[in-house]
DNA sequence: TACCCTTTGTTGAGCGCTCAACTGGCCACC
DNA sequence: GGTGGCCAGTTGAGCGCTCAACAAAGGGTA
């Protein structure tokens, strides 16, 4: 994080810039959120795992692989489906092949619940999204997700390369953290 | 939410680009957070209110206040006053003129840990944002997020007020709550 | 075969958040 | 002066998440 040199800061474009972004960012997830909450009671990390799923061959996807095309830990996605099972929207089996994996699948109610969902989930986001960009501009943002993201993938990949090689020398110069117990 | 007419879906460029959108927005959050985490030992949105309450006349603010610079919720602000304040970084006191209020202000703790806290931040920021993008990106994202929030503040207003008219009819055609339980 | 390391998935604690309910003080109106 | 509605802030339960620790099975090597 380049300690050694000088840090450059943000200017005042800059600053006013992230600062927008992060309150747009928000709202929007914000939103997004509410009315999928409201209207289809889940939230829309779920929604997102049962388009997913329904999008898999079958309906079915190996936990693992549902978890990378969703940008998920395995952790959080065993308790996401755990809770999707009880609701009767997914429903797990064992791997033949692998008896170590699980299948996840999803179940007719789960489709019909995906399907009554969709319209307003869309709907909330063309209008709050594509209806107040031009052309132009969902082409460039676009542009910079992709810029963002292409950034960002070495830098994960970086870190867990680092998770492996743990444990060593630690934190250098660390901030304290809150209260003791840093997170978990 | 126009349930009359017909759903206008999101073409397969639309959906691509939503899709990057929360990639890369996922992607970077993630990654602000888990360095402020790891170097400050606090959560962004701890950062955002230790950074309002630093640039605040007296680096106070009655909590109302700073609960909408944030654009936090009086409940989420009370609950994160609650642990600054037993982290020492922030100090609450009764509000003289308004005895219902109170006022929240940062120690010198607070904003020793904040100076120490920012350059890694910024730091974060410049490299995964600013520095992937080009000058026109930069002003585009911009506008962009001015968009949306522009887009998104009368929605905010009328849901706040409809909120008010609330106990009404209630959901014509709301989906079922996940586990009867909607939310809280 | 026996061993060890990796991979898959689950679990429990703790954290930050929301929601709803609440306390207590302000203020306008009778 | 009393009363009723509003406002500022707090609280507790529940939820989704992360983290670390774990169980169980695969797969390579000796």
């Amino acid at each position: 994080m380049e300690r050694v040199s000088e840090v450059r800061w943000l200017s005042a474009r800059e600053q006013r810039v992230w600062r927008s972004y992060l309150h747009a960012t928000w709202m929007l997830t914000e939103h997004v959120e509410r009315q999928l909450q409201q209207e289809a009671g889940m939230p829309h990390t779920y929604y997102e795992i049962l388009v997913v799923l329904s999008e898999a061959p079958n309906r079915s996807l190996r936990m693992s692989e549902l978890a990378a095309t969703c940008h998920a830990s395995r952790s959080r996605l065993s308790h996401a489906v755990a809770r999707l099972e009880r609701a009767g929207w997914v429903q797990r089996h064992a791997c033949e092949k692998d008896k170590r994996g699980s299948w996840a699948s999803l179940t007719e109610t789960g489709f019909a619940v995906l399907e009554k969902a969709a319209p307003g989930h869309v709907t909330t986001v063309r209008e709050n999204l594509f209806d107040v960009l031009t052309e132009e501009q969902v082409d460039a943002l676009g542009e910079i997700c992709a810029a963002i993201r292409d950034g960002l993938a070495p830098t994960c990949e970086k870190a867990i390369a680092e998770e492996e090689a743990r444990c060593a020398e630690a934190e250098a110069s660390a901030g304290e953290p809150i209260e003791a117990t840093p997170r978990g």
